[in-house]
DNA sequence: ATTATCTATAGATCTATAGATAATGC
DNA sequence: ATTATCTATAGATCTATAGATAATGC
């Protein structure tokens, strides 16, 4: 069957978006092509009619997901005039957040299967590595000067991937609870602190 | 063929612990029954009369690599002659520490696939968690008292956590050195200002 | 007879490919 | 004729099970 003009890309995109959700949920190599496909309501056959090979579409999920991540948090974060940087905290170390990572962080959902991925897709994640830094140096107060914005930045974001990975992994609800708080705090502290 | 008295329960520990540095190094999903019998010199038919499923092997491997690394980071601390903080930080964050997940800290190798295994599994993974929370406690100066060295340590492993699994996930290899200098001197800072 | 490990295999996946089909534009 | 998707399948895994084998203790 035939179908109009730009149809092809769309259903590109739509299998790119559900990729995107489906493996910081459950993990990559949880997700199969059969099962992806049948998500946005397609057959397996069409995949490799979009994609070169299902690691060119963990490439391409991989940096929609942190762009989409990046403009989620960067939304939030404008809309709390004043105290961007506690906005930024408190809404990346939200129960919310720890409880939806298909649409959260690609970082806290994904780093330790990061590390194991060929080049090329380590690569995108690092891009939107950097964009969620610039997001972070974005927020902090102006007090805070030169290279030093980049460099806490950093720190930040470190401290914030571990404290909600690790929330995520633990199975006692009040200790998890209990790690965002005090990640919470901490990345406060870190930014006060100068 | 009959074997001396002890022979299986020899045998169950050597799958554990190769299990153990083969899942940190390579993730969980990617090591199958067939390959991590191979790595102990048996074949696959003998692996379900030491466990009753991989995911009871999983479980058994995590708490043996989250104990063995605490060991082995502990004794780099106690080596290490006043200054145990900052030998644990530097210890934890060297590029020895990241170049070798497979003798390293589980959490920073699995948690992204933690938080998707059984509550079983997660169980283990909380009472390493929690010696690796005991371990930097008993670092901290003296200064830092009462609720607050607890708190303070879960801090601390949060961004220790994060800066190392993002060092190993980042393509490009003087950010990744970037990572884990700016994490040291991120939690050395922390626990500077109290 | 007991034991630890072996070979062999079931049944369910997985990624990837080949070629058929149906709808539209020319 | 072109296009996007379909059905069907190859070949390689995966976890798990069944039953054979060989070495030792009784």
């Amino acid at each position: 069957m035939r179908y109009e003009k730009g149809h092809k890309e769309q259903t590109r995109q739509k299998i790119v978006e559900a990729a995107s959700q489906r493996f910081r949920a459950d993990g990559i190599d949880a997700v199969g092509v059969v099962s992806l496909m049948g998500d946005v309501g397609l057959t397996q056959g069409g995949f490799y009619n979009h994609f070169g090979s299902k690691e060119d579409l963990v490439r391409e999920s991989v940096a929609m997901a942190a762009a989409s991540a990046v403009e989620r948090l960067g939304a939030r974060v404008a809309a709390s005039r004043g105290e961007s940087y506690r906005a930024l905290v408190n809404s990346y170390l939200s129960v919310e957040h720890r409880d939806a990572p298909e649409a959260g962080c690609v970082a806290a959902a994904l780093s330790t299967e990061m590390a194991r991925r060929p080049v090329e897709t380590r690569a995108a994640f690092t891009d939107g590595y950097t964009d969620m830094v610039e997001l972070i140096v974005s927020t902090l107060p102006d007090g805070i000067r030169g290279k030093r914005r980049r460099t806490l930045a950093m720190a930040v974001f470190a401290s914030l991937v571990g404290s909600l990975s690790l929330s995520r992994a633990v199975a006692d609800p009040a200790l998890s609870d209990e790690i965002l708080s005090l990640g919470r705090q901490s990345a406060l502290a870190l930014v006060d602190a100068g």
